[in-house]
DNA sequence: AAGTGGTCTAGACCACTAC
DNA sequence: TAGTGGTCTAGACCACTTA
């Protein structure tokens, strides 16, 4: 019962930000997510630090941490002690597992070497379209890899981007890329690719599929279709993956804290 | 430079809990581990106020919470304003899709209706016993369980689970548990299942598959090969799915902090 | 040495639940 | 009304990085 510290604290609702979260680290977690999105802070950069930004946000530095220890957990931000906060990226050796699945049957990872087989314009399917958002018959980019393991092609990529998102994007932009393919994207594009829903099946193989993978036309493979998520859950791209499963296999759902990478 | 404030906090070390992990709430978090996996709180049951259990471990109700938080993200406990902490338990309404993945193409989701099919006492195989980390040749049980969703049987079950940890399980009480499979095995043996790692790839449907999913003997299905976790990553079951994909579909990983459910 | 994030504290106030 | 968890604060001290 010490009147005297009454009032102490700011009644809630006096944040600066305008955004609406329920709770202020929810509205500073928010206001963080619109620059972000906005690309105020890109990709690999750092952005301020917690004293500055409790500032801005006129927040303690406890509940901006609130706020950042959120978007760390959802793969947004990286914090590195005494270096700063930084926009997460996409590196080869870094979470390059969590998008990419499959692995050898003994549990073996590896990078997969990809070869570009396939570059066209083209116009969004109605199934495409309504993945991605976008009108049916919408201009696409749609491109196909080849997915190799110690050697050996396992897996095709049939992927689809809006051409909206991608302007300019070129098969040469594409052969030429440095690093993995969402780092491309990051990149060149400034789009985060966040999270992915993934769905699986059995499929079979088509023609092409059938003489890439050197199976017999008809073979049984497992099929993915991803859609990949930026800022806002915006679709930003549809893959439908075909495998042949005889000795790599698709690490399914874990069904527990994301696995440490 | 405030000297009088000096010393206020106490050095790091001097926590209560000889459990080592590096920071105070580790350790907490540690602690609490060890007296969920020892069943000192059971499923279902509320444990101690924050209050009580900051005292317990002789460190802040905020560095509690923190431990708490962690073991509330791994879904271990659950908390609830004006009422308690609660030590998890699997319900059919809770997190049941977190465990079941088989969806309907069109995203639509349903309980299944299982139906045991077998049930007998076995010996370990090789790959089962590494997988349950047990020897070759230990006593296990084994049952097979066949799942409908609107009706239509879509996937076969392959259960195997040690004899040590489920001892004196019967068939009987197989058919007559009132739940989920999980949440019997926290009921009646006092097994909570944490986590699962899922690996998977085409298969083929053998006799009695083929008889109980009514497709042609040899017909390409999905294989979900399944471990099951308790405490201390203690493997607790093995389970080999097979699906029929022409109508269903697994949902696989979502790449991004796990979904609401 | 200066600046960053990482941990920890002690306590106020709010929202919810049960009695 | 009492007890619980939920949010927020203000600040101390530690560990790490760079210069």
């Amino acid at each position: 019962m010490n009147t005297l510290t009454t009032g102490i604290n700011l009644p809630n609702g006096a944040a600066a930000t305008p955004a609406i979260g329920g709770t202020r680290y929810k509205e500073v977690k928010n206001a963080m997510l619109a620059a972000l999105a906005a690309h105020e802070w890109k990709g690999g950069e750092t952005i301020p630090s917690e004293k500055r930004l409790a500032e801005r946000f006129g927040v303690s530095i406890g509940t901006l941490r609130k706020a950042i220890d959120e978007l760390v957990a959802d793969n947004i931000l990286v914090r590195h002690q005494g270096l700063g906060t930084f926009v997460a990226q996409h590196q080869r050796d870094r979470h390059f597992f969590r998008f990419f699945r499959i692995v050898r049957q003994d549990g073996d990872k590896t990078y997969p070497s990809v070869t570009l087989v396939q570059f066209r314009k083209a116009k969004a399917t109605r199934d495409i379209a309504t993945l991605l958002k976008v009108e049916t018959g919408a201009r696409v980019f749609t491109f196909i890899n080849r997915l190799a393991l110690h050697g050996e092609t396992v897996m095709i990529d049939n992927i689809t981007v809006p051409e909206a998102r991608f302007p300019g994007l070129t098969e040469a932009a594409l052969r030429s890329r440095p690093s993995t393919l969402y780092n491309f994207y990051q990149d060149a594009f400034n789009i985060n690719v966040l999270g992915t829903e993934e769905r699986v099946r059995v499929a079979v193989a088509n023609e092409l599929e059938s003489k890439l993978l050197e199976v017999p036309h008809g073979t049984p493979l497992l099929e993915v279709r991803r859609v990949a998520y930026s800022y806002h859950q915006a679709p930003v791209e549809v893959r439908i993956s075909h495998a042949n499963t005889a000795r790599y296999e698709y690490v399914g759902a874990s069904a527990s804290h994301e696995e440490p990478l």
